[in-house]
RNA sequence: GGCCCGUUCGUCUAGUGGACUAGGACGCCGGCCUUUCAAGCCGGAGAUCACGGGUUCGAAGCCCGUACGGGCCA
């Protein structure tokens, strides 16, 4: 599309394993793996785990798990190393702290002793005086003395922070309203707004994509690389945020639906997972809206992102995902189905996937349906009428040459018809004989994916 | 509470001052097709463009304010 690359991009998420993988996670990766790709860049993986104490190891594999099964695959990370490592924050303790200790000597920093109890009291009465509260800086003039547990806070220069937004154009904050804010905590940490800027800084990450969560912060964090004197990243974007169906921010806790793998697990595509996310939030301009990840390298651009959180909506999910099955070739369909369906031969699954394609929205809806297969319904209830409309299918089918969807069909279509009766008034009751369900695959294939004489035992018990 | 971002059909969105009697998609409703369920095709309902001022010959689109929603900080 004539989009000229930028050349040396390196992008980078920064996801904290804290359980499940996110879909936020997966939306912001995409727009990385867009943008890098786009640009023939570099995509890096970090791991934000300076906040987790337990199972490090586990959560973390859950996001590659994810990632990977998405094909979002990255080039730096914990697990594959590369030259900007190490990759895990929490390997990276020494870097944040000799960062700290140049801004310190530089007095850009310094140690602040104030207790909570202090702050707090602070903040009430700025509060009080409705007045915006920031810090009061007592420990940078006059330090209360005898004290040794202290923080490390920035020195807030003042003045107007601005920063291109590929998303936004020119954002600019007030850093007067700030305050000195902490860059490492009393128990050695360092902030979230202290170690990421120094991570992008020096793993020479040259954009920022993420979540518009975190506009607020990036002046925080351009006010650390200034006084380290690194160089700022070329630009940002801030995404926006994908929103639970009550408008509200999808969060871990309150929406389990947030679990990038449920998906998975529940029959979706993870090229149609993609499609959908792409869609939430940007837009190509066009009326199109199916795109492979390819189709979306050449597509996207950051100036038609969408400024305003979007819902996410299951409902146009199924959709896509439909759309992609039914455009998946029969071996193809019939691969994905396998690990989902143990309980059939490859052969019958092979027979049942064309009847199959048009009714799918997502590959966990085809186990209801063949179930029949593998597990024998409980006899049918029928009406003494039903009973009776079964015997000449019966007569019918015994007689069948060859058991086959086609054959099947026209025999029960004549037998209806002899009988004067509509095609359904026949089909439903061998349905329900054979499946024990009113929905199933179409009749012939309903019977033909079953041995004829289990087919045709079923049939028999019902009429009893 | 402060700062920031946003607000077009239920949802995702098109729209960058006149082509807007506001377009598309999902969903919904109806019809056709049909063997149930789907798929497919055709049609329909659905948005006083959050509200109030202003600027302009002209505003969904620009400016100001209000409301509401969201995010961040503590």
């Amino acid at each position: 599309m004539g989009v000229s690359e930028t050349p040396g991009v390196r992008v980078r998420i920064a996801p904290s394993p804290t359980g499940f993988a996110h879909l936020g996670t997966a939306s912001t990766s995409l727009y990385n793996v867009l943008f890098a790709r786009a640009n023939s860049g570099v995509f890096v993986l970090r791991v934000d785990d300076t906040d987790i104490q337990r199972n490090r190891d586990e959560y973390e594999k859950v996001i590659y798990e994810a990632l990977h099964w998405l094909g979002l695959d990255w080039d730096e990370g914990p697990d594959k190393g590369g030259d900007h490592g190490p990759y895990r924050q929490s390997e990276r303790l020494d870097i944040y702290k000799q960062h700290a200790n140049r801004l310190l000597e530089a007095k850009n920093a310094y140690p602040c002793y104030c207790t909570a109890e202090e702050l707090d009291a602070e903040r009430k009465q700025a509060q009080l005086e409705k007045r915006a509260y920031v810090y009061s800086r007592r420990c940078l003039d006059n330090p209360p003395a005898g004290r040794t547990e202290f923080a490390l806070r920035f020195h807030v220069p003042g003045g107007k922070v601005r920063f291109n937004d590929m998303v936004r154009g020119e954002v600019s904050f007030d850093s007067g309203l700030f305050g000195d804010f902490i860059i490492v905590k009393s128990d050695g940490y360092p902030t979230y707004n202290f170690a990421s800027p120094i991570d992008d800084a020096t793993m020479a990450i040259t954009h920022v994509i993420r979540g518009e969560e975190h506009l607020p912060n990036t002046p925080y964090q351009l006010l650390v690389v200034d006084a380290l004197g690194y160089q700022r990243p070329q630009a940002f974007a801030h995404m926006p945020l994908i929103l639970a169906p009550d408008g509200g921010k999808l969060s871990k806790r309150k929406h389990p639906e947030a679990n990038l793998v449920l998906y998975r697990d529940q029959g979706y595509l993870p090229e149609a997972m993609l499609n959908y996310l792409a869609l939430l939030g940007w837009n190509p301009g066009t009326e199109r809206e199916i795109f492979s990840l390819d189709e979306l390298v050449e597509a996207f651009s950051f100036d038609r992102v969408q400024h305003g959180g979007a819902r996410f909506d299951r409902r146009k999910l199924d959709w896509i995902n439909g759309e992609y099955i039914r455009a998946l070739d029969d071996d193809e369909l019939l691969a994905r189905l396998k690990p989902t369906l143990t309980e059939l031969d490859e052969a019958t699954l092979r027979r049942a996937v064309p009847a199959l394609k048009t009714r799918m929205r997502t590959l966990a809806e085809a186990r209801p349906m063949l179930e029949y297969l593998w597990t024998e319904p409980a006899p049918p209830q029928l009406a003494d009428i039903d009973k009776e409309r079964l015997k000449p299918a019966a007569v019918a089918l015994s007689l069948v040459q060859g058991w086959d969807a086609m054959p099947i069909h026209d025999v029960l279509a004549q037998v209806a018809e002899s009988a004067g009766l509509k095609p359904n008034d026949v089909f439903m009751p061998i349905r329900l004989a054979v499946t024990g369900k009113r929905i199933s695959p179409p009749i012939g294939d309903t019977l033909a994916l079953l041995p004829k004489e289990v087919a045709m035992a079923r049939i028999t018990r019902a009429m009893e």
